[in-house]
DNA sequence: ACCAGCGATTGCAGTCTCTGAAATCACCGT
DNA sequence: ACGGTGATTTCAGAGACTGCAATCGCTGGT
């Protein structure tokens, strides 16, 4: 390790999150974020592409994430079930951490920008999944539309899971999301 | 009407796409099409929020009419049903712009920026479709599943369209389309 | 102890996007 | 003729982001 102090990554995230929280995503600086961290500018750029990519920690890593869990599925099992056991399996890391997802909801629900970058995340998802799935046998146009409606399914999940007064576990609400998606397609 | 010449908004649409073209996006500068648009870079920003929304003419249109389309259709029609007409009903005027919309795919393809934006429409005229299936009665989750998957066959039928070397018309590929929606939703 | 390599951080200069405010211009109806 | 109107322009500036070179001090080898 080197002589400066670990973790700027997260010392830059939490000093957003509280700047943005304060002031607002547009009134506040990437020079302010850096300087509350300690750090300058130039380093917040070293580690994020953007002003935005600030608030997707580990994003990718999540997305790349489910797109292993659903290759190494088991054969046997559906794409849909597949999906779901994915999103299943790190459940657990969101619900430890509720309350710092909903700060961060509300910090993305206020500014259009950040909703933009949150789609395309969504949208990327998506893809990966999507990609799972062929790299399972499952041919397009299934593919894409299972990516499709499991994604939406996972949103309406997630925010179901943050606006629970009685705080339920993400899996219950994935399980009751799949479980109303199986119960919709019926009808289609 | 006054005195400058008319369709400021169409020729600097027309210069982007000449420049992205030429040049690429990112090489492009917002001056450079004003200039090629005998306008200035001010008046570019008075007709567009920003740089990447040049290349998205109409789409709130767009995405308003198809609206209004599912919330007008016949009550009797079921929800799958009324955003497929919806979807046809504005076919043709693609139809006409086949090459123009090939053209615009490829400036998209190249440039992540332009690919998020894109998710960010499509993602809107998702959540459009949900709001008009609530209208008509459609309570959640089935109207954002639903409105999810209908989009998501909207995207697999317009690439086909564009890629299609036949030029078949885009309201075939879209019947399609939301026919092997059908086939693959019954496997869920 | 000395030194070169290395990774993280920094300083700086500069480009480009985007905005606000005020001015200009010619057409319009009165 | 005259003020109203709407599109355009000018100007000045903030702020996001980048490229490049320099710095710092830890690390391992000698």
């Amino acid at each position: 390790m080197g002589r400066w102090p670990a973790g700027a990554q997260e010392r830059l995230q939490e000093a957003a999150i509280e700047l943005f929280t304060e002031r607002g995503y547009e009134r506040t600086r990437v020079a302010e974020i850096a300087t509350r961290a300690g750090l300058t500018e130039r380093t917040f750029y070293n580690h994020f592409a953007d002003k935005r990519e600030v608030l997707f920690p580990g994003q990718d890593r999540f997305i790349a994430d489910i797109r292993e869990a659903v290759v190494a599925a088991p054969a046997e099992q559906a794409p849909l079930d597949a999906i779901l056991a994915a999103f299943t399996a790190g459940s657990d890391w969101f619900d430890q951490r509720r309350e710092a997802a909903q700060r961060r909801r509300r910090i993305l629900d206020a500014h259009g920008d950040l909703r933009e970058r949150e789609r395309a995340k969504t949208a990327a998802l998506g893809e990966g999944i999507a990609d799972a799935l062929r790299t399972r046998g499952v041919c397009d146009p299934a593919a894409t539309l299972t990516a499709a409606v499991a994604v939406a399914a996972h949103q309406l999940a997630a925010a179901r899971w943050s606006a629970d007064p009685r705080h339920g576990a993400l899996k219950d609400h994935l399980r009751d999301s799949f479980e109303e998606l199986h119960r919709t397609a019926r009808t289609w």
